[in-house]
DNA sequence: GTTAGGG
DNA sequence: CCCTAAC
């Protein structure tokens, strides 16, 4: 019996037990263990081994969040211990419910909080749209409670996702993006459909929580990956991707759909207990190698105490826009881990008491799917996350908010009417980066009844294989030191990249070490995320445009190939387009190609600029006559 | 780098 | 126009 199936079993009972799904998060009572708590040791002890067996968890994996956890403002800022894994307890509860056992589990590592268990418990139970908040929402009104039930985790060897949460509520000394907005501004521009609701309450990522078939994932989002677990053999999804994406989703349907459905029909699964790979999905803590940071004005604010974090929103309660610049390298760099989908805006404050002010200090993509071979160059990795990167954003993305973890839809609403205002929980509020996407998408969502509209790129011939999440606005980055988490790991590579990157692109953000968390691209990076980006609506890669014919240029493309004769286009092109750089020679063969055609259909079948038919019977007699003649060449030289 | 063809 | 196999 896995460790999860046991650990399975143990929920189950924790659920019989206590039916009702209380949210609230007690101090774990010691006498109130009436579950078996040997039972769970056990479960996690096999769970460790298991663990163990993967390789033991990298502590690189993990380090972002103790960074996270030092940070002062954070309520685990308890958590001293490095190896706790508390990005993989985020990944677990974010992103699936059925993550539950592993929670449990982890939990139950030092045997004493049931009551968490319960918490978490209730909490898969909850998933449904309206979820139920987390434990740790409630960790919003009680902070010393938690701190003291935090206390009891410091020495959790593992896992400590129930707590993970907290994070997202943590405060931050230097909150990013801060946006001023009247109360009656609204939520324009929003309109999903996506009866899916984001957590809020200071659970900036709890939302992601809840993927109903991502059961078979649970063992996925565990940390007890080494690099290489995170590979698997099979080809570069970014190159499917692309392809894919660029073929209008036409191709690699068939071949993706192995590594897409694996998450759900839970190849994974198998997978992760054979030991031999183990995946890891890159949730929340993927950090986009995209810059889009100019979106707004960005004007470093940074103000520690003054603004109440939550849900990766920072509300101001003062309503004061001064800043405090206490941002330190190491928050900088936090910043920039967030990069891409970073958004900072400050907006000057107008009507004072009026304006709410948000401070979005980033945006995650909770979840990329990504496998590789372990064989594959760090640069192909970074290749294949950039891809998997851009295949999300590349549909567009759009913004959600959500408020108590619930979608506010209506656009058209004011601030105040969607009960966002000075004095509302602002806490309750969170953003989303939405891929603006396809119904299959939107399905989806829906369906997986995510907190988080979870886009799941399956193996659809829409889509291709990545898998997806929304991008869930939130929480902090870690701070610095300790900071490497899966993001990280899969991101920032350039260090070890094979490609001659390592360019500080914007050296003005200097703080180098933002690189333990933040993705810095190099030059070449950069050039491919902005071609990327420019294409991205359309293609991935930029497709020339489309430039007819003239008449002209067809007159002088017969006119060579009268001379020259199939079958040179090299010389075609110099001989009558030298001077046109967009014409190469494949173009020229390609619009023989077409031209031929052409004088064979009807004229009325003919579209665009029509090319006199005196031009076309030539192009029929050349073609006729250059086939005629290669294939005498070719007769001859038989 | 070119060609030839399918997409 | 793109993508690629085959030269």
């Amino acid at each position: 019996m896995c460790a999860f199936d046991l650990l399975a079993t143990i929920a189950g009972k924790l659920l019989q037990e206590k039916g009702n799904p209380t949210m609230t998060t007690d101090t774990p009572s010691e006498n109130d263990h009436s579950v078996s708590v040997k039972e769970c040791q056990k479960a996690n002890k096999l769970y460790k081994a298991e663990l163990s067996d993967e390789g033991s968890c990298d502590n690189k994996c993990f380090s972002l969040l103790s960074s996270q956890a030092n940070n002062p403002n954070c309520h685990l800022s308890e958590f001293p211990h490095p190896e706790i894994d508390v990005y993989s307890g985020i990944a677990s509860i974010v992103t699936s419910s059925n993550s539950l056992e592993r929670v449990i589990a982890d939990k139950l590592v030092d045997g004493k909080s049931r009551d968490e268990m319960e918490n978490i418990t209730s909490n898969a139970k909850l998933d449904s749209p309206g979820y139920a908040e987390i434990s740790c929402c409630k960790l919003d009104g009680d902070t010393s409670e938690v701190k003291d039930e935090l206390h009891k985790f410091q020495n959790m060897p593992i896992e400590s996702g129930t707590k993970m949460c907290c994070f997202e509520d943590s405060l931050d000394e230097n909150p990013p993006a801060l946006i001023n907005l009247d109360d009656n501004a609204k939520l324009s521009g929003y309109n999903d459909g996506i009866p899916c609701s984001s957590f809020s309450k200071g659970c900036g990522n709890v939302p992601v929580v809840s993927r109903d078939d991502d059961e078979n994932f649970s063992g996925c989002s565990h940390p007890s990956t080494k690099t290489k677990s995170f590979i698997r053999p099979i080809t570069s999804i970014g190159d499917r991707v692309r392809k894919t994406l660029a073929s209008k989703y036409s191709k690699v349907t068939q071949e993706s759909k192995v590594d897409i459905h694996s998450n759900s029909d839970g190849d994974f699964k198998p997978t992760y207990h054979s030991k031999k790979y183990c995946y890891k999905r890159q949730r929340s803590q993927m950090n986009i190698p995209l810059k889009k940071r100019k979106l707004f004005n960005c004007s470093s604010v940074s103000n520690s105490n003054r603004f109440i974090r939550s849900g990766g929103i920072y509300y101001s309660p003062e309503n004061d826009s001064r800043n405090t610049s206490g941002s330190s390298p190491g928050r900088m760099r936090k910043d920039r881990a967030i990069e891409s989908l970073e958004a900072r805006q400050h907006s000057t404050l107008q009507c004072g008491s009026s304006h709410v002010k948000l401070r979005i200090r980033s945006f995650r993509v909770p979840e990329l799917f990504i496998e590789i071979p372990e064989t594959a160059t760090i640069g192909s990795l970074k290749r294949t996350v950039l891809d998997a990167v851009t295949a999300v954003l590349g549909s567009g993305l759009r913004v959600g908010v959500s408020l108590q973890g619930k979608k506010v839809r209506d656009d058209s609403k004011t601030l105040s009417q969607a009960g966002i205002s000075l004095d509302s929980h602002l806490g309750s509020l969170g953003f989303t980066l939405e891929p603006n996407s396809s119904p299959s998408l939107l399905h989806l969502c829906a369906t997986h009844s995510s907190h988080v509209p979870s886009a799941e790129i399956c193996q659809s011939p829409i889509r291709p294989a990545i898998i997806h999440q929304m991008v869930q606005g939130s929480f902090d980055m870690l701070p610095d030191h300790k900071v490497t988490n899966l993001g990280n790991f899969i991101v920032n590579d350039h260090d070890s990249t094979p490609s001659p990157m390592n360019t500080s692109v914007d050296k003005g953000r200097a703080d180098s070490k933002a690189l333990d968390t933040v993705p810095e691209m190099g030059e070449d990076e950069l050039a491919m995320v902005s071609v990327l980006q420019k294409s991205k609506r359309s293609e991935i890669v930029q497709r020339r445009i489309r430039r007819p014919f003239s008449v002209e240029e067809v007159e002088a493309l017969v006119h060579a190939v009268e001379k020259l004769g199939t079958g040179r286009w090299r010389d075609v092109k110099t001989r009558a387009f030298g001077n046109a750089k967009h014409r190469t020679y494949v173009d020229l063969k390609d619009k023989w190609k077409t031209l031929v055609h052409t004088a064979r259909i009807s004229p009325h079948q003919r579209r665009g600029e029509q090319v006199p038919q005196q031009l076309l019977n030539r192009v029929l007699i050349a073609h006729a006559y250059w086939s005629q003649h290669q294939n005498q060449e070719t007769s001859t030289a038989l």
